[in-house]
DNA sequence: TTGTAGGCGTTATCAG
DNA sequence: CTGATAACGCCTACAA
C-alpha cells in the first residue's frame, strides 16, 4: 500500500509536508506542491479513508435509513427515484452513502448504535414508519439528521407539497364537473393525514360534501386492497363519480375491479392516482396523477444534510417543501357536457 | 466518546484485555469477560469502525457498483429487488453496503480508486455496461469482486438462467401453436446475446423458422422504442403472431401501439415479456412473462462475495445460475383450436 | 517553508 | 490469564 510516507521518502520531504500539500494547505511552496502531486500520482497514492476518519472524526459519508413496510423494499419507483437524487447530490457534495441497518453479522445494533459505529457525518431517514422507537433513538442521538416526507423530532425535513398536490387534483376533477368524489388514503401517517386534510378542506371550500363512506383508509402500494375498496365504493347506493387512489400502483387494483364489474374508466367512473411514476404514462387510458418530484426531493435531502453537517451547532433546521405537478391523463371524464 | 480505554479504566484492567474480551479471544477469564461486557454495555461503548479498519485493514463493508444507462437509475424494479436481496444478505453476513462512485466532492476518482480509498472488502458489480474501461480497471484492481448478469474478468458471477428462461417461453408459445414468433432484444450485451442465442436455438430445434426481420434489436426498458418496432413488425406482409419483448415495461409500449392500430392482445397478436415485475400481474390482460428471481440473485451475490473475501487467495470463482419461472398470463392466444 | 512528534481508537505481539 | 507496547495511516500543533 502506498502511504503518505512512501510519497514523502520519494520526494525527500516529510510526511507532514505531503499531507499539507495534498490537502491544499497554504504553507507549502508551490514547487513542492507540484512535485508532491506528481510523485503521488506516479506512485498511485490514494489516501486511506479509515485513517483520515480516525484522525479527523469525519467520515464524509452519509447513512441512509431506508425502510418501507411493504415487502418490496426499495422496489418502489418513487423511493428509488428519491434515492437516486440523494445519491447523485451527495456524491457531488463529497459524501459517500451507506445504508444504516440494525444488524451487522451476529451483533445486533440499533440504528443509533450502527450510526455511531460507522461515524456517519449525517443521516437521511426515508421511512413510512416514524413511530418506530429505534427511529426516534436515532434522531435523538445527536447526529445531523434530515427526514423525508415527515416533520420529525425537530430535524430538517424535505416534504412533498401534498397540500397543493391534493388541491390541484381536487380542482382538476371539480373543474370537470365531479361532485361525488371518493378518497382512498394510505396508512395513517403524516403524509396520509396531510392529504386527507387537504382533500376535505378543498372540497369544503368548493361546497362539495363528502359523505363519510367516501373517505376510506386503504394502504399505500396495495392494489388488491384498493381494488376491494373500489368494489365497496361502487356498490354504494350513490357511488362516487371519481375515485382518488393513494398512489398510481394502487389505481391498477381499482382499475381491475372496475373492469371486472363490466365498467370502464373513465366512461363509468373516473380515477386519479398519485406519484406520477412512469407507469402512469405507459398505460391506456393514461392515468391522471400528481407527479411528485422525487429526484429533487432526494437531492434536497442531501443538500440540507450537508448544510447541517457544515453548520454544526449553528444549524437551523429547515423545512423544505417540494412542489409536484399535475399530469392530466385520460382517466377523468368531463361531466360538464 | 466512550472508548475501549474508558471501559478498561472502569474495569480496572488494560485496554488490551477489553479488546480481547469483547472480541471473544480465548485467553481471557470468564469472569473478566462478563465484567467487561457489563461495563461496556453500561457505558454504552460502541467500537469505532475507522480505528478497527485502520488496524485490521478490514472494513466489513461491500462496495456496490450499480449503474444503468437509462436515466431511471435505481428505479427499475428488477434491479431494486436485486439490491434488496443483496443488502439483506450482506447485512446478515456482517457487511455494510456503500455505493461505489466516481466522484467524491471535487476530487474525481475512478471506481478503482474510490474502492481503494474506502477499502471495501469486496465489490459487487451490477451494470449493463461491462465495456466501460473503468469497470475493467476495478475488476483488475485485486479486490474480491462478483459480477451480476455477466461473466466478466474471471470474477465470481451470478447469472439469471436466461437460456432456460427463453426456452421456457418459446416452449410455451410454441405449445399454444405459435410459429411466427418475433423477438425484440435489448442492447448488445451478454444478456441479450444469450437470450438471442437461446431463442434461435430453441426455435430451430422445433423446426420454427425465424426470418431475419423477426429478430430486432431494441433497448431494455424503452417502451417507445419497442412500440416503434412493434409497429414495423405488424406492418410486415407476414406479421408475427407473437412478439417477445425485452422486458415487461417495454411490452407496455408495444401494447400501446397495438391498441392504436385497432388491434388487441391476445386476440390479434400475442406477447410475452421478461422479468416478472409486479406490474405484469396488475394489468389486464395479465402479461405472460418470465419472472427472474431477483431477490435470490442479490442474496447469492452477497453470499459469493463473502466467500471470496473469506477464502482470499484460495477463492475459486463460482458461476452461479439462478433459474427463473414462467408466469403464464393472458397475453398469448391459443392458436390450436 | 519545512519538519517533529503526538495521538485518533483499536488490535496484535510478546513478555510477565 | 493479563498487560505493556507498538503500529495501522493520517493530521496538526508547534518547533525549527
Amino acid at each position: 500500500m502506498v502511504t503518505i510516507k512512501a510519497v514523502a521518502e520519494r520526494c525527500g520531504c516529510s510526511p507532514a509536508t505531503v499531507s499539507k500539500a495534498l490537502n491544499g494547505a497554504p504553507d507549502v511552496s508551490h514547487e513542492m506542491v507540484l512535485k508532491i502531486r506528481a510523485v503521488a500520482a506516479e506512485l498511485g497514492y490514494i489516501p486511506n479513508a479509515a485513517a483520515r476518519a480516525l484522525k479527523t472524526s469525519r467520515t464524509y459519508s452519509f447513512g441512509l435509513l431506508f425502510r418501507e413496510n411493504s415487502k418490496k423494499g426499495l422496489a418502489h419507483e418513487f423511493f428509488s427515484l428519491m434515492l437516486n437524487g440523494f445519491k447523485r447530490r451527495a456524491e457531488e457534495l463529497g459524501y459517500d452513502i451507506s445504508f444504516v441497518s440494525r444488524r451487522l453479522g451476529d451483533q445486533y445494533y440499533t440504528y443509533a448504535e450502527h450510526a455511531k459505529y460507522r461515524h456517519f457525518d449525517g443521516i437521511a431517514i426515508i421511512t413510512i414508519d416514524y413511530e418506530d422507537p429505534q427511529v426516534r433513538e436515532l434522531v435523538e442521538s445527536g447526529v445531523p439528521t434530515v427526514t423525508v416526507d415527515e416533520e420529525f423530532g425537530g430535524c430538517g425535513c424535505v416534504l412533498s407539497d401534498n397540500v397543493q398536490g391534493v388541491r390541484d387534483l381536487v380542482d382538476y376533477v371539480y373543474g370537470l364537473g365531479h361532485r361525488r368524489i371518493a378518497f382512498i388514503h394510505g396508512e395513517d401517517n403524516m403524509v396520509s393525514r396531510v392529504r386527507v386534510g387537504a382533500f376535505q378542506e378543498s372540497c369544503r371550500e368548493r361546497g362539495v360534501d363528502i359523505p363519510e363512506e367516501y373517505l376510506v383508509e386503504g394502504r399505500f402500494h396495495d392494489p388488491d386492497g384498493s381494488g376491494e375498496i373500489t368494489r365497496q365504493l361502487l356498490a354504494l347506493e350513490t357511488p362516487p363519480t371519481c375515485i382518488f387512489y393513494p398512489d398510481d400502483v394502487s389505481y391498477l387494483g381499482g382499475l381491475q375491479v372496475i373492469t371486472e364489474m363490466g365498467l370502464s374508466v373513465p366512461e363509468d367512473v373516473s380515477a386519479v392516482g398519485y406519484d406520477g411514476i412512469g407507469l402512469a404514462q405507459q398505460i391506456r387510458p393514461r392515468l391522471t396523477t400528481l407527479r411528485q418530484n422525487a429526484d429533487l426531493m432526494g437531492a434536497q435531502t442531501a443538500e440540507e444534510l450537508s448544510r447541517a453537517v457544515r453548520e454544526g451547532r449553528d444549524y437551523l433546521p429547515k423545512r423544505i417543501v417540494i412542489p409536484g405537478k399535475l399530469i392530466p391523463g385520460e382517466t377523468v371524464k368531463d361531466l360538464r357536457t
